[in-house]
DNA sequence: TTTAGTTACGAAAACGTTTACGTTGCAATA
DNA sequence: TATTGCAACGTAAACGTTTTCGTAACTAAA
């Protein structure tokens, strides 16, 4: 039973318009009515319905964000980042965890349609058919985080993969190593699995390094375990590895976990560069050295880009972010 | 210029009391017409609005939630058990970050009162007379979590931190440690601080270990950088130590980075024990033994308190969840 | 056949705002 | 003095639902 506009209204005796000119600031009114209504705004503790608001106005102020995995920092990271922007905005951001399932997905996305949310960020998941279709025929805003979509005109933010992971490769080689292995994510995914390993292909061959397939081991996907499993593979293939280039930094640091445990010295014996540049990155022993993406800059470009949308109207260009090569310690130079 | 419940009562040649009663599955209807108005919702994509329907109904289904960070694994874990049981409950869920500041606290707590949320879940942060003031004056049910108040009578989830902390520095002693030191965080933290203090003194004179100050270290924070200056700091004024209870996890990672640049080995030289068990905990080399919090349960729990309040409108009692021991590799029998 | 009860609806109010439009009173101008 | 213009409001419709109440038609019982 808390107050409306109403009671202020009949309180201050004025009529409802007037509460809401003034509340808005939008004049018509006289300083002395002003503060009298603001007194008994204060008085009564009176908030504003945003509820009814959003009724009328078409905007709720809300945005909704969909992941794939809420516990993981890369998510964290960018999620950190859009709230940054939404807040500065004066949106708040509501969170999905899809679990990558596409069910669930759907249920979410029908979720925020029918909240009436003004924008959807779609992060680090392919973008299907149906769900495009589902948001484009509601008319809603939206965003590819950390993905992007070849098949459909939805605007991205990413970092180029296949650039950074080239990067990432070409700074195992000019430390000088020319037996460098890579430990990929999944084989076939056309976002982050592809595309580095791709990068990381066309650095070795630009720099003249023989390649067979005995330098790649592949994942179910890009966790601390794949990591560990990765380094073992890896090292049974090919026993003269000495520089490794892990496609996210969990797996790294799985690696690292991993060479720990077989008395693998790093980085004196092989190399670890990692790819993401996670909170742990700086954590691990030895701190690891990585691609790093600007994941909070990610979030806070995605976010802005769906205000952007919603006051011009217009669709923004996709965003390309710097990658960056951070060192630290578990990348050695390499002298013969 | 989306579909309205009009638009299909027209179409449908029905009412829209009608079309409402058959969205809510409500009977009062034939058959014949139902299977009508389905087809005719199918045909144009209806989508009901939620917010007109919260207007009416005075419930969201959303609920709000503070954390005075973003990018934690602590916080991460957390929120990943609210969304699982609001989305359970057909709930959404708002975030918000707080940074700890209290103007921004405030203005969060204001927004979500407009926004008209069916409840709040205060996080990891400490209660002000303001916050509670405000929350109370607006009549939406709360819940604090990994955190409690002793002032005001807020239900609250959280471990027992005194009790952790005692069976942390118990686990060390049952090790046979003896020189046992503590790397402690904020001094005067009323929650995580001072309780995990008094349970490790605490164990440690129950089994007749003397304590001097030099045993404990204190922190600006709980953070990485404070674990690696804590071992630093503890090293020069304890150089006796076999085992040290970090306060957090992510000290305890700082600790085990610190000692691998002092070249002290863990756990052969010196045993470590954490706090928390974040997913960073089974990363670390060595993975990490530490005191568990069930982190994603407790977040579960705290969002079925607030849908159990909604429901029931009778306050739950606080739920002291448990704690656990999560034996990994960096504490070791010590043996004279 | 009448009556009572039930089923299947429709009309309209209500939720708490914003806003288009109308009205009043007063000052300034002709 | 009559007219105009503007400031300062008030009235009421609108946003898209849910829900109460009323009613027509039909069924079953008397």
């Amino acid at each position: 039973m808390t107050n409306t506009i109403k009671d202020v209204a009949k309180i201050a005796n004025v009529s409802i318009a007037t509460v809401s000119r003034i509340l808005n600031a939008q004049g018509g009114y006289s300083e002395k009515t002003k503060f009298r209504v603001l007194k008994v705004i204060e008085e009564l503790g009176y908030q504003p319905n945003a509820v009814a608001r959003g009724l009328i106005n078409k905007r709720t102020h809300t945005i909704g964000v969909l992941f794939p995995k809420l516990s993981s920092s890369l998510v964290t990271d960018l999620l950190d980042g859009i709230e940054k922007a939404a807040n500065d905005n004066g949106s708040s951001v509501i969170v999905c965890h899809t679990e990558s399932n596409g069910e669930k997905t759907m249920k979410y996305l029908q979720l925020l349609i029918e909240k009436r949310v003004d924008g959807i960020i779609f992060a680090s998941e392919i973008l299907k058919d149906e769900y495009y279709q589902f948001v484009t025929k509601a008319k809603v805003p939206m965003i590819l985080l950390s993905t992007e979509s070849y098949a459909y005109p939805v605007p991205f933010v990413k970092v180029n993969d296949y650039h950074a992971a080239y990067a990432a490769a070409k700074h195992l080689i000019d430390k000088g190593h020319t037996n460098i292995g890579m430990i990929s994510g999944k084989k076939d995914d056309i976002i982050a699995g592809i595309p580095r390993i791709e990068g990381f292909k066309k650095a070795l061959s630009d720099h003249g390094i023989s390649l067979s397939p005995d330098n790649i081991v592949f994942s179910r996907g890009f966790n601390f375990p794949d990591g560990v499993e990765g380094l073992k593979k890896l090292i049974g293939q090919f026993p003269d590895v000495t520089a490794i280039f892990a496609a996210s930094d969990e797996m790294a640091i799985g690696t690292l976990s991993a060479a720990y445990q077989l008395g693998i010295k790093v980085p004196e014996e092989i190399s670890v560069i990692g790819y993401d540049n996670l909170n742990l990155a700086e954590m691990s022993i030895p701190p690891l050295t990585t691609v790093g993406q600007p994941l909070a800059k990610m979030g806070e470009a995605a976010a802005e880009m769906l205000f952007t949308i919603m006051e011009t109207g217009e669709t923004p260009e996709s965003r390309i972010m710097p990658h960056k090569i951070i060192e630290r310690m578990s990348v050695k130079e390499r002298k013969e």
